[in-house]
DNA sequence: TCTGGGGTCCTAGGACCC
DNA sequence: TCTGGGGTCCTAGGACCC
């Protein structure tokens, strides 16, 4: 009698430090030495490499706060590139893909990939694999988990990180308690930093803890993603694949400013040009907004100075993906929540209450809603091959100093053939 | 001087209705 | 003049994720 066995598997695929190996990609030289990756406007510190890490180096960290380190150690410093990022990002998943249809793309550099189809003996294998392809189509470095759960594979994937090989598999383990009783508790997917708080006060330290305590008690002191997790701790399968793209229910363009800003003409600017960005990105997904919020705020890190913040949602009066119509909408909500002598750090918009745009025809649709499409198809094809905001509104300023700051971009492209890397022959 | 950006989901509480 | 219970829907804010 064969004993092949194919029981649930979900493999959870993670890029190691993903931002910064998109750097070395194309920078060979910085390979093994230690790298770090700011955040928009060069603020903290998002991805670190190993060398980095161990340097004492935090995740989320200002960056000026580890200028001293990073100085004294020789790190090499990048500004984001997301578009380079996001172009690697989708050869890593394209690759992942092969190995089976039933992916969820959870972020930028990991995906839940479902490896029931395997049998459990070889699933260890066949994640090998998948490691080895991706490193060698894409030349991103990967860590693998692998188990019954989501939550569960996002252990085994934590537990991997540490290991060389880079694969951990708790597939066919009658007793995985020794193990979780080394996962700490705010390791666990799903709790942050209230509940780890929570979980402490009532003794709770580590997964195995957590995966053990009575279901009861955790539903009546907390809430059903709570008792989610432990099910899922204890192999009993309760988020699952998401593995169709569903559309997104909002769409948020923020910044810090490079320079704190105090005149609502400056404020006015960005906001505008945010509102260009997030209609182009709605209308690329056929998507229309049936409200927008605009917020503004001051920084809440400089006490020596007066904190204000405040938003504003309006709805639009007929859900749309018209640029002009949203701009203007903005700018109304900002006169009102705009306030004289504050020094504003940050401002934004979310458009929210999204629908597809298919089929969304109105008692008042008119000859002039297809020319405002056309006009809008038109801007958007125009940015699209000469470059975002080739096109945009007076309102959006020409000067915008209040833009961001990349002083350390690598200027990485991939859609730019002079920057692709060249491959010699030996 | 300088502290990211973009999402989802849940819950409590208020408004409103019968 | 006093007094009720139950339901739905919406929203703001919080918690979490990367």
């Amino acid at each position: 009698m064969s004993s092949t066995q194919y029981t649930k598997k979900i493999a959870l695929i993670d890029c190691n430090s993903f931002y910064v190996s998109c750097e070395r990609l194309f920078n060979p030289k910085i390979r093994n030495k230690p790298v770090v990756v700011l955040s928009s406007n060069d603020g903290c510190i998002i991805s670190r490499s190993n060398e980095a890490k161990t340097l004492g180096i935090k995740m989320g960290d200002p960056y000026f706060k580890a200028k001293d380190i990073i100085l004294k150690n020789n790190v090499h410093v990048f500004s984001s590139n997301y578009s380079l990022y996001g172009d690697l990002s989708r050869r890593v998943m394209r690759t992942l893909k092969r190995f089976n249809s039933e992916i969820e793309i959870y972020s930028i550099d990991e995906a839940f990939l479902d490896l029931t189809n395997f049998p459990d003996d070889e699933v260890e294998d066949v994640g090998k694999e998948i490691r080895s392809i991706v490193l060698q189509w894409t030349g991103i470095p990967t860590s693998i988990g692998i188990a019954k759960t989501k939550t569960l594979s996002k252990i085994a994937n934590h537990i991997a990180k540490k290991t060389k090989s880079g694969i951990v598999s708790l597939i066919g383990i009658k007793d995985i308690d020794p193990i979780l009783k080394k996962v700490e508790i705010n390791d666990v997917w799903g709790v942050g930093k209230q509940l780890t708080k929570f979980f402490v006060q009532n003794g709770i330290h580590n997964a195995k803890q957590l995966k053990n305590i009575s279901n009861t008690w955790i539903k009546k002191s907390s809430n059903v993603l709570s008792s989610r997790t432990a099910m899922e701790l204890r192999g009993i399968s309760c988020i699952a694949l998401e593995t169709q793209n569903s559309k997104r229910k909002s769409c948020v363009v923020s910044r810090s400013f490079a320079k704190k800003v105090e005149k609502l003409q400056e404020l006015q600017e960005s906001i505008t040009s945010y509102c260009l960005n997030a209609a182009e990105k709605i209308r690329s997904e056929s998507l229309i907004a049936k409200s927008i919020t605009i917020f503004i705020r001051t920084s809440p890190f400089q006490n020596q100075f007066a904190y204000y913040s405040n938003s504003k949602t309006i709805d639009l009066p007929i859900a749309t993906d018209n640029s002009i119509e949203i701009v203007k909408t903005a700018l109304t909500g900002l006169k009102d929540i705009f306030k004289n002598g504050y020094r504003y750090q940050k401002a934004g918009i979310m458009l929210s209450g999204l629908s597809s745009s298919q089929g969304s025809k109105n008692l008042f649709s008119s000859i002039k809603d297809v020319k405002i499409k056309n006009l809008m198809k038109s801007i958007d094809n125009t940015n699209y091959r000469f470059g975002r905001s080739t096109l945009s509104l007076a309102s959006a300023g020409i000067n915008k100093k209040w833009n961001i700051k990349r002083q350390y971009s690598s200027k990485i492209d991939t859609a730019d053939f002079n920057f692709l890397p060249t491959i010699k022959a030996i």
